[in-house]
DNA sequence: CCCCCCCC
């Protein structure tokens, strides 16, 4: 059976009038760069036409290098955008898609499909490139893979071809709108509405109206900073917002209408996809909006020293990094407004260094002298930001240090507090804890101006984009400088979470992945079954194992369990009483008037799946049994009743036990010893779900 | 050309 390719495809993608889905016939496809990150062109038939300027985004590469994208094989364009050269060419760029069927179940070249002409100035779709670009019978057969053809049709997208559009000016500098002075660490610079023009923005539908959320200040919203004054109807900080609901906003993969992009003709430039840039084409503009502008920043380093900023800009097809040195810092810095939209043209294209970036996309931006910025005025089409919220249950399967975008519903916020760090610099800090649908919470750490000026009252939903996994305390976040923080963002992500939460999201037994609170102060912890130590034979190793477990002790042995030690601060030997009124300690070589108590208490405990023998030191025993080590002293001299009393009282107690494991021989016999390190109260913070959902998984 | 991202 022949596949049906969605005849007339073709034409609406170059048009961008909406087509859903489009399916459409690969017919070849081709690397156009040789260095750097592989770009593809394809070409694409309907059936009844081809167009060989299809661009596919670099997300995407996965599939030409598993060897999917074998001409002749089925796809389906679930998302693209249309776009037109500065030099009057279009671009289909493929920005989501599927192979509907390989190339070996499709067979062959279906229907006879004729070049679709892109352009009345244009005879063929391969005005740039060699006779390589033409679907023939001989090239479309080739397979995929780089060209070694400097001169094929690789080289068509590198801006070789005449520009029309004239350059845009430089946007002068005087009378900037920027308020605020650019050297002032504002609370807002993470916040995409920062600075954001409310005018004329059309109302809409707030699902967070009337949820408990009402009673968040504005303070915490990300429309903080907005111009908020002459929009009488806005009843809700989410109300009113110019985001406007862009399906595009959380997701570049779904729901795109397939508008073209470009302006209208005449002064305004042809505008092209953040997605499409890379460092072979020279000419461009993108208009963008920018969602992170960080403040100026002084480096100095061997190299030499100079001051830089940097931001991102997204528009409908993804997201950039773009920085500014020194001339460019003045030039720039004080005309771009967070939240607004700009033409940007004339900046350098570089490979990102993957270890820092967090955004997604392969290249960013270096402005240059001669770069241009121009603010527009109206586009509240270009979307605000692109977040790819991962879920907190998924948090487990990240990497240590990558960096995530999350949302979350804040069920508890610590304080601010003031820390001073390694470098002696005073930081303030504030962990707050985010629940998700996935019933996991995980906290994160805000710092500086973000910790201090977070307000989680009201319980609200929290976005950060590209904060930092750490395997802190199990699985921790921490916000970078170049995170994003949204409190209660207009997201159809935070309207559901926040009805999920007020429904059912505030009631359920969550299970924190990070160790919280009172418990494992400075350390992780490893939970154990009694058994798990056995059978894992934890402590053979040559370092001792440390484990955590939760236990019952079943018995304590109350003879032996106090000695009379040295009373020399910091020596606890067993002393030898000389019978004569005077206790000698070998180990100082002294005899004194007098001892101290001390505990060596050995305790059995049990879990539910075995039992155990451990050892329990002054404080861990004191901890055990309630009382001071004098004080038990005093008691099995002069109440021994009282003094059985204790340890009635303290058997059978539930306890977190910390402890250590170590093999040890004496005599030619080995046995692991396990010597309590801490004991903690059984908190019900962490002995909940956590907790009993390890030890379950642990014990099979 | 930066790339600091802190603390328990």
């Amino acid at each position: 059976m022949t596949t049906k390719l969605t005849h007339g495809a073709v034409e609406a993608l170059v048009k961008g009038s909406h087509v859903e889905n489009p399916v459409l016939q690969l017919l070849n496809i081709r690397q156009i760069n040789t260095t750097g990150v592989p770009r593809y062109r394809l070409i694409m038939s309907d059936g009844q036409h081809y167009l060989s300027s299809f661009l596919m985004a670099t997300q995407l590469n996965h599939l030409a290098e598993e060897n999917l994208l074998v001409p002749h094989c089925v796809c389906l364009l679930k998302r693209t955008t249309s776009n037109t050269l500065s030099d009057g060419r279009h671009v289909v760029v493929i920005v989501d898609m599927e192979v509907l069927k390989s190339a070996e179940e499709a067979g062959e070249k279906i229907g006879n499909p004729k070049s679709y002409s892109t352009d009345g100035q244009l005879s063929s779709p391969n005005k740039v490139s060699s006779t390589t670009s033409e679907p023939s019978s001989t090239s479309a057969a080739e397979g995929p893979g780089p060209s070694n053809n400097s001169k094929g049709w690789g080289t068509g997208f590198t801006g070789k071809a005449p520009v029309k559009t004239s350059p845009m000016k430089t946007f002068p500098m005087k009378g900037s709108p920027m308020k605020t002075s650019p050297m002032k660490a504002s609370p807002m610079m993470t916040c995409p509405m920062k600075g954001s023009q409310m005018k004329g923005s059309s109302m809409m539908t707030c699902p967070m109206k009337g949820s408990p959320m009402k009673g968040s200040s504005m303070m915490t919203s990300p429309m903080k900073g907005s111009q908020m004054k002459g929009s009488p109807m806005m009843t809700s900080p989410m109300k009113g917002s110019p985001m406007k609901g862009s399906p595009m906003m959380t997701s570049p993969m779904k729901g795109s209408p397939m508008k073209a992009s470009t302006s209208s003709p005449g002064s305004v430039p042809k505008v092209m996809p953040i997605a499409t840039l890379n460092p072979y084409i020279s000419k461009w503009t993108i208009r963008a909006r920018v969602t992170n502008k960080s403040n100026i920043r002084n480096w100095s380093n061997s190299r030499g020293e100079g001051k830089l900023f940097s931001f991102e800009v997204v528009d409908e097809s993804g997201e950039i990094r773009i920085t500014a040195f020194n001339n460019e810092v003045d030039k720039f810095f004080t005309l771009l407004e967070q939240g607004k939209v700009y033409y940007i043209s004339k900046a350098t294209l570089k490979v990102a260094n993957k270890q820092y970036t967090t955004l997604k996309n392969d290249y960013e931006m270096t402005l240059q002298a001669h770069s241009s910025i121009v603010p527009c005025t109206d586009s509240p089409e270009v979307p605000v930001m692109q977040c790819d919220f991962v879920p907190i249950g998924e948090l487990e399967n990240r990497d240590k240090d990558s960096i995530v975008d999350l949302i979350g519903v804040c069920n508890s916020a610590e304080d601010v507090s003031r820390i001073t760090t390694k470098t002696s610099r005073e930081v303030s800090k504030r962990a707050i804890s985010l629940i998700d649908t996935t019933g996991k919470v995980v906290t994160v750490t805000l710092w500086g101006e973000e910790a201090e000026k977070f307000d989680d009252s009201g319980q609200p939903v929290v976005a950060i984009k590209g904060a930092r996994l750490s395997d802190f305390r199990g699985i921790s976040l921490s916000a970078l400088f170049s995170s994003t923080i949204m409190v209660n963002p207009d997201l159809p992500e935070a309207f559901r979470l926040r009805a999920w939460y007020d429904r059912e999201g505030y009631a359920v037994d969550s299970q924190s992945l990070t160790e919280t609170m009172s418990v494992s102060v400075g350390s992780k912890m490893n939970w154990r079954t009694l058994s798990d130590v056995k059978n894992e034979n934890m402590g053979h190793g040559e370092k001792a194992d440390y484990f955590s477990c939760v236990a019952t002790i079943v018995y304590m042995r109350k003879e032996n369990c106090l000695y009379q030690a040295c009373p020399s601060s910091d020596c606890n030997k067993k002393v030898i009483d000389q019978q004569n009124g005077f206790y000698r300690c070998e180990k100082c070589n002294r005899e004194f008037p007098n001892f101290k108590y001390r505990l060596l208490l050995s305790a059995n405990l049990a879990d539910f799946g075995d039992n155990q023998w451990v050892t329990c030191f002054q404080e861990t025993a004191e901890v055990l049994l309630g009382r001071k080590a004098e004080e038990l002293g005093q008691l099995r001299e002069t109440d021994e009743a009282e003094f059985d009393e204790v340890f009635q009282k303290a058997n059978f107690s539930t306890h977190i036990f910390k402890n250590r494991v170590k093999l040890e021989t004496y005599n030619d016999e080995s046995r692991v010893k396990v010597t309590v390190m801490e004991v903690l109260p059984v908190d019900h913070r962490v002995y909940s779900r956590r907790l009993l959902s390890n030890i379950q998984k642990l014990a099979h």
